[in-house]
DNA sequence: CTTGGCGCGTTGGTATACAACCGGGGCACG
DNA sequence: CGTGCCCCGGTTGTATACCAACGCGCCAAG
């Protein structure tokens, strides 16, 4: 938990705030300027920057420096796409053959009980179920994967889980998603999860496109 | 062509090193010594060593530093898994809609051609290859995945790329899914980079293990 | 209105220094 | 002789200073 590097804890503390729309999209975002406000060299903040370009979370122009990058829907669907494509093979792998039992008891528990709170922590409650899902189908490489795209599509996805209703749709989704792979019906469970996210996705690319038209109007308000 | 920075001319020239078994599997590989070995200081040392270590070419160790690592089939195997599904998903896209028609016959003229020499460039031109196809799907994310992930296991491929026999396998597949996605018969051609994959992930993980062999015996000759 | 040059800000790279940390070798002790 | 512990050298991670290359906007001249 607690970061062992300057840098780790750089990264982690301006990830929180470029998800939590504390840097608003559109923000040049300089080394220097990084390293006043969080109390560091360049140096840490140099790779913490490195790294959170690699995620799609600041983009990079060189010579010129950092950026929070502005949304685009398009993106997003092929995020999405790519999602997709992933998590239904993992999953298949999962169905046909759950070796992680324990795992699936408490993934099931984790969502049986209390539902999350809407925002960032449900997010990351989300990511865990899809990874602790992939992580069960076994490949390791494809989990690794998978959490790369989560931390690339979480800035949509924050918008995605403020509604409560969603987290619920949500939560039984993913307990009708857990009661196939259990029933190691590979079909049904990777027919479910193509259908969670492809509506996840619709749903992603909707609100990322109201959120943009949020920050229009609250650039010409400002 | 011309590497723009000094990070990204050691980070090809160590990529290639490693890639053409000039640092052997197994070697440690400290910031001071790259750094010694490429002329240039820490700095951009450090981020070719970065970039090298997020696509697995190299493992990092916090505050012990990054070594060469040595090839696990398993691995393999699994990232193979992933390639697959990412291809399977962005070859149903190419077929369903090819959007761009000149870069297909670009393709099939490249395939049609001269064969590649047996190797790295044949490894090189095969990328070229599945990207193009993955590029006429549309999805720019998914064909950076899949840029990442060929990356990733281009260390095996350059084996599974030695033989000419190989190499010609390779170019009729590669036909017979150029006519599938022409003829838009995304079913077909989804089963043909399916079984061409899958085909090529036990070639891959037979001759890793032969590879691993010869480096064991090698080792104890040397 | 366009164009060319100038200055400033920023990155990318170099050099240097130092603390934290890890691993291994050697030493002491059983 | 075996075993455990400690210390030392090596390496990373971080800080800091500095400089060149480069992009961008401004401004002035045509």
């Amino acid at each position: 938990m607690a970061p062992r590097s300057i840098a780790e804890s750089v990264y982690r503390r301006m990830r929180s705030d470029l998800l939590r729309g504390r840097i608003l999209p559109g923000t040049r975002v300089t080394e220097q300027w990084a390293a006043t406000r969080y109390r560091a060299s360049r140096t840490p903040v140099r790779e913490a920057c490195r790294r959170l370009a690699e995620e799609g979370l600041l983009t990079h122009r060189p010579r010129h420096g950092y950026a929070s990058p502005v949304i685009d829907q398009g993106e997003i669907a092929e995020l999405y796409d790519v999602r997709r494509a992933l998590e239904v093979a993992s999953v298949r792998a999962a169905a046909a053959a759950p070796g992680d039992r324990p795992l699936l008891a408490q993934l099931r528990r984790a969502w049986e009980g209390e539902p999350p709170a809407p925002g960032e922590d449900a997010v990351y409650r989300d990511e865990a179920f899809h990874v602790g899902l992939a992580r069960i189908g076994g490949n390791r490489s494809m989990t690794a994967f998978l959490e790369q795209i989560n931390a690339r599509i979480r800035l949509v996805r924050v918008h995605d889980f403020l509604d409560p209703q969603r987290v619920r749709w949500t939560i039984t989704q993913h307990l009708d998603l857990l009661d196939a792979v259990e029933a190691r019906d590979a079909d049904r469970a990777a027919a479910l999860v193509d259908a969670h996210i492809a509506e996840s996705q619709r749903h992603a690319v909707d609100s990322a496109g109201a959120a943009l038209a949020a920050l229009w109007t609250g650039a010409a308000a400002g």
